[in-house]
DNA sequence: AATTTTAACGGAAACGTTTGCGCTCAATTA
DNA sequence: TAATTGAGCGCAAACGTTTCCGTTAAAATT
């Protein structure tokens, strides 16, 4: 077994100094022709690659940036991860993550973990848990450390950084009109409970767009549900759910649902009531998935483009980091650096399928 | 902006040395009660926590376990990655994760990038370049480094180390000899190149279950697939492979698919030609997916546990880091211990849905 | 009273880097 | 010939820890 090779061992073996060595693999113009080819020759041969802990040490900087997501296994969030890890990596960072599992505590336990000196940075999504109890205290510490964050998808008010969201509102009413245009009445909606600000959003999307069509938002036409727990696991129930709502509401020619899963379980539903799809009823879903493209008849979706979330969060993360070191190098005039926060949109796209017209 | 609190901070202000206050934090009897206490207390004050970089350099362990797949954007490793995380964190452990993306060359990128201090050993499944090119070097590199490697799913014998598998053989072979317990005389097997051991393995459990059935095993039944490049995008492709297949082929009653994005096409494919499932043709797919649950008919699947085999590798990995530990620390004696390494099978499982009587 | 023990703490090395500074020796300049 | 320059290299500090080894003074032993 080969041990790691460092610059005090080639130091050693080639009779320099340590400094020599780091200088001449430096290409510095300070070391000799011919001992600079020496050490490099040798340290080619031995096949050094610098530490990068001792790196991150004296740097004080790791080139690792902390991904933070409430949940793994859902083609949202790891299609987010992998926009992510395309940028870091071709910017020279790598990733690390941590899943809160929409918990509170690990969420809070994972921030502190990763923000003594393991990350530079972070991108996150809040857990459901954080949004239901409002308690923001672990992101301002973090940021107030000077660790910056990039919050995606579900983000809050209450810390100020920067942002990168999807436009769920435009993009329910770009969702609810086409269904308007293809002649439906009596739009159904689908969603979740207001904590989540997507959900929220969408929802407010879908009384908007009826709104500026002159249509009524009829109450009865908005099924509510709690999404808490795994959702996966009592599809019985959402499935009893949607089945009392399409009988209590037979004039329903539409639907709109806030994600994937309301969507094909609505299609399956609705099937097996005898409607067909999409001559009875027409079906749109908000969702990053890939349910739709395979669910018969295939969804029509608004697409989140997940890929282009991950990839502009990891460059607005990177680019803050950056152009903090240049801030810290140069300048050190106190003129307070007007601490500017963007929050970037990424635009949906309605992807037409079977389920529409 | 706060900055990180060091020891040497505390220990200026409290006026002790810095390795009085590294010891009065780790509760040393050598450091005097009121001091100790004084110490503590204003530590907590300051909210201070090590520097986990500072740590790994001088324990010469990062507590951090690098984790190499070649595509998150994938039910079945996205959910072995949270079975990794889970068992991780719950030991004390980071994780930080590579996409090789089926890229040899991005791979050994990764490896190199990772190996240099960063982690303290790797989980990893190897990448379909990598197979095809049969260039393991990179492997055996990092574990003569001292670095120890858990692959799984997609492991190989050339390179000795912890591996974490799944049953493919024995699962294909009970799936078929399910379809023949249930009346199936022509059993059509769609399949992957030989390149990828697992889909190799899973064909020859289709055949060892059709011999041992005294069952004739036509080639014609057979389809063999490349799924080299983005299977997802050329879906019509794959489409009309298998409806040529089914047209081909008349006689076929049921279908094993290697993976999930074969059975449920084959299924898509089998409705659009008018036969009926399960009643005309049985479907069952090897798979740890989402698609299967919400196909209609839903498909009945070889399930693989992602979840489990995340958990056990992690476990293995960390296994073998501690007792590392214990080997360097204790016995110095060279008795050269006899370096075993395991292999786990994780055991797959029928699930039963519609798609078969 | 002289010695040993012990409690309580500080100094410094070490982990692997980078880098400012100083040193030496030769070559150039005055 | 004496002084200046510069090339080429080493020393040591620094990053934040932990830990071995002192050191000091008081307490306990003889």
């Amino acid at each position: 077994m080969k041990k790691k090779v460092t610059l005090k061992q080639i130091a050693r073996e080639l009779d320099v100094s340590v400094s020599t060595v780091s200088r001449a693999l430096a290409d510095s113009k300070e070391i000799g022709e011919d001992t600079r080819r020496r050490i490099q020759a040798y340290a080619k041969f031995l096949n050094y690659k610098p530490n990068n802990i001792a790196l991150s040490l004296k740097n004080k900087k790791t080139k690792t940036i902390g991904v933070l997501i409430p949940e793994i296994v859902h083609h949202f969030f790891s299609t987010i991860i992998r926009g992510i890890e395309i940028v870091a990596n071709q910017r020279g960072y790598n990733v690390i993550v941590g899943l809160s599992n929409e918990s509170f505590s690990k969420e809070v336990l994972n921030m502190e973990m990763l923000a003594n000196g393991s990350i530079d940075g972070f991108v996150l999504s809040i857990s459901k848990e954080t949004l239901l109890q409002q308690d923001y205290h672990h992101f301002n510490e973090t940021i107030n450390q000077g660790i910056p964050i990039v919050m995606f998808d579900r983000v809050v008010n209450e810390v100020e950084c920067d942002k990168v969201i999807v436009d769920d509102f435009s993009g329910s009413v770009k969702a609810v009109k086409k269904l308007i245009a293809n002649g439906c009445k009596h739009i159904g909606l689908i969603t979740t409970m207001d904590y989540v600000s997507v959900g929220r959003l969408r929802t407010q999307g879908y009384l908007r767009a009826l709104e500026e069509s002159q249509m009524y938002a009829e109450p009865n036409l908005i099924l509510k549900l709690d999404d808490m727990g795994a959702l996966e696991d009592n599809l019985d129930i959402l499935e009893t759910e949607i089945e009392q709502f399409f009988k209590k509401n037979p004039e329903i020619d539409s639907i709109f649902a806030v994600n994937e899963l309301y969507a094909v379980t609505a299609m399956k539903v609705a099937k097996k009531l005898g409607y067909d799809i999409p001559c009875d009823i027409q079906v749109i879903g908000f969702t990053d998935g890939v349910l739709s493209k395979h669910a018969s008849p295939s969804l029509t979706i608004v697409s989140q483009h997940g890929q282009k979330i991950g990839e502009k969060a990891a460059d607005l993360l990177i680019d803050r980091l950056e152009l903090n070191d240049d801030e810290t190098e140069s300048n050190h005039n106190e003129k307070p650096k007007k601490q500017t926060f963007e929050t970037v949109v990424i635009e949906t796209e309605i992807i037409e399928r079977e389920s529409t017209k």
